[in-house]
DNA sequence: TGTACATCAGTGAACGCGCGTTCACTGATGTAC
DNA sequence: TGTACATCAGTGAACGCGCGTTCACTGATGTAC
């Protein structure tokens, strides 16, 4: 029976981990399979074992971000799943807007460091980072304040596109004064917003 | 003396414009120099007489966007430069978060087409696209209302993250609902915030 | 328990292709006389 | 005005390289007996 379906799946895994990071730092059509496969410790010709294309593994690259647990991912913020809606969107915005979030460039959302390698990706790939998008805009929604009559969902689209468009911003640029200033820039508002 | 230096420098000028086209299209690294000759109505090899490499295409690319008339790329706004700074900004938002924009995928602003091939390119190419950021941001700055006692700068960065922001997510995606759905999301939130 | 075997995850050479760049050339142009 | 010439923008074949993908293989593993 050779190796196990487990070996197979962690391995399997392993490499869409290794294809996330890269993709992230590099973007997705200048990140070969080569470097992929060697970050996860194997050579070139096991790829097509577990992807039948490349293009298959950005589909799962992108997906994979959803399983990330963000208390693991910005130690800095208590994040308390019992508190309200609008408080966790406020730890939210925190968050993703940290100084911490913009260092880790492996561990960066994709909303942000791949934008423009998705609207060239197929529509398999646009689904899962949209998925990521109506997930991320739903967390803003819920913490819209519901007194001030502000069509949620929109302020929540809007809100989610301050957020990934300071990111964006932040990390095109070397400058560490200037990415920090964008960063705090959008995350000031973004606070003022959500109130 | 064979051509005239004008000849040479419409060439020239033709050339980048192709460019700035093709990039805001596919990408940097998408876009091949055959491709952009071919366009341009030349061939490959004479790209060397006007570039020492692709790289300083794309510095000229992105910072041929400062010369366009931003009447004349949206002519659907009436732009009044003798109004107040309030009002310029209400209309660039306007503009800028305009289907027309959107739709005009040769037009688009580099900044919403090529931040993460710039985050990877050479200084000189970050430059040229700080200077588009810094350009935008002071317009915005200069339209914030001054009795709110907000930090001018800091909010005309937050707008210029939430513009870009908007249409790179729009961007992102093929589903026109939706492309409009994150577009008017992002120009109700930034109307209001300039007042 | 020990051994022979079937499986298939992983290997690494090879293929075909496209790209950035180089280079010897050509021929349209402006100038000198 | 007309002609011979020098210049250099533009041509297109060629080079070297890296990439996505294929394929014949190898050898570690779990199972059957």
């Amino acid at each position: 029976m050779s190796y196990t379906a487990e070996h197979k799946q962690q391995t399997h895994t392993r490499i869409v981990e290794c294809a996330r990071e890269l993709f992230n730092r590099k973007g997705f059509a200048q990140v070969s399979i080569d470097e992929v496969m060697e970050r996860a410790g194997l050579t070139r010709g096991g790829f097509y074992n577990h992807f039948k294309t490349k293009e298959d593994l950005f589909v799962e690259a992108v997906e994979a971000y959803r399983h990330f647990n963000p208390a693991a991912r910005w130690p800095e913020v208590d994040f308390d799943p019992t508190c309200g809606g609008n408080r966790f969107a406020q730890q939210l915005i925190h968050a993703y807007l940290s100084q911490t979030h913009l260092d880790d460039v492996d561990g960066h959302c994709p909303m942000i460091a791949l934008p423009s390698d998705v609207a060239r990706a197929s529509p398999r790939v646009k689904q899962a980072y949209r998925e990521l998008l109506e997930g991320m805009a739903g967390v803003l929604a819920d913490g819209v304040p519901k007194s001030r009559g502000h069509d949620a969902r929109q302020r929540g689209l809007a809100l989610a596109a301050l957020c990934i468009g300071g990111m964006v911003l932040a990390r095109t640029f070397e400058d560490t004064d200037f990415r920090c200033e964008i960063r705090e820039a959008a995350r000031a508002t973004a606070l003022e917003l959500i109130g």
